[in-house]
DNA sequence: ACAATAAGTGTATTGACAACACTAACACGA
DNA sequence: TCGTGTTAGTGTTGTCAATACACTTATTGT
């Protein structure tokens, strides 16, 4: 270690997001459509480079920015790539994060309006371009086990919400159906929740009480 | 992301292992003096860069081989660190690692002959250098929390060991007490375990079954 | 043979998770 | 205004896992 950084080997540093949202009942990802090659044509994940003077954790929020034109989105890092051969063009290093951007956010955000960008479900991804599938692969399970232990699902939701919507949201990360009362019963005796003293109508039914998280700040629990 | 590596920013990349054994009954972190500035005097964790052609996880185990002379070591990512002042000298990024030796394993280690190395508890650490301290308490948390639902305890023990042992180990790693009674029903619910048809005689007292685990492989449960 | 020491073993209680079905409140249309 | 469609909201029981707790067994050294 006790070197001069000129004898540093010409390792590159990139930074890929894998940027979550549910669309359609779908827990979804952003991709952008590379234009040169290699795999020119392909997507892969968006990303760049770090910046001079800026953390790792500072980039990623800035990809973020970019992609959905919201700062304070949920970031988290995932893992980092190092494999030789992951890349042929080149030695290169890939910080992956992964972020969520909460359903009712993803209508006009600047991802959407670029033609490049494209929100697919996770389940039915194309052939992506590197590793890039194994980065997804690792966020949703990242995803999947964080989901059962914290409130981070309230990354995916939007500030006020329906019992119904947060159950729906846990079904899709953990792709399984799960008991309403059972839920219900669960979700009360964490006391993260709190009602609101509004209700939502959204059709001839009965009308929802809305709630809301008491705290934005990462909790665990079991 | 479609540029030149020309474009490059020049950061550097290293790589740091959090070398954890048990010795005296405490859990155990190695580190090396620095000899030059910054932080000369000072311990702060074995580490290097990564070499042409080489992975990340294979630079880890180099590193961890070069410590303790042994390959096939537990080697786990642990987190990327990359403030840009985390080191005054010049802007490095940080890949940490994680390792485990076992206890049978350390008293002859290379560590052992260097001078350079200490190995110390991590409950009385003195101030390391850079972000070190930090970057240990991740190892921690994460060894802490992967104790209880992996059989990642076997990277700590020797092939054979007492029930005893295991949960001292289990009670090292948590910092707390363990019910003798409890911890062997779980053990045995688990299935992880196998009994030897060897006992290990070690005084005045009944002698003691020696188990091992049925596999190497990474087991999740719960 | 007996004293010292660690190994090994069972039961009762408690708390968490799983399975399961009906009533409540509203909108809409006849 | 009454009936129908639709989602919201609510309790109980059984099962299984975690907890708390104390004595007997096998060996060695004197």
């Amino acid at each position: 270690m006790n070197r001069d950084r000129n004898e540093l080997h010409q390792v590159g540093v990139t930074l890929r997001v894998i940027l979550f949202t549910i669309e359609d009942d779908q827990l979804s990802v952003v991709v952008t459509k590379r234009t040169i090659e290699p795999f020119k044509g392909s997507y892969n994940l968006p990303g760049g480079f770090i910046h001079n003077n800026e953390s790792l954790e500072q980039a990623a929020s800035r990809i973020v920015q970019e992609l959905t034109g919201d700062t304070h989105l949920y970031t988290e890092q995932l893992y980092t790539f190092g494999d030789p051969d992951r890349d042929t063009n080149g030695w290169w290093i890939t910080v992956a994060y992964f972020a969520l951007l909460p359903q009712d956010m993803h209508t006009h955000a600047p991802f959407r309006i670029n033609p490049s960008c494209a929100l697919l479900p996770v389940e039915k991804l194309p052939t992506l371009a590197f590793d890039h599938a194994t980065m997804i692969e690792y966020a949703v399970n990242r995803l999947k086990a964080k989901v059962q232990y914290t409130n981070i699902a309230q990354g995916l939701l939007p500030e006020k919400f329906r019992l119904t919507s947060l159950q729906k949201t846990y079904e899709i990360i953990l792709n399984k159906p799960l008991d309403k009362r059972n839920f219900r019963k669960k979700m009360s005796s964490l006391g993260l929740l709190q009602a609101l003293n509004e209700k939502e109508i959204s059709g001839r039914h009965r009308p929802a009480t809305l709630y809301k998280f008491k705290t934005k700040e990462q909790v665990f629990f079991d």
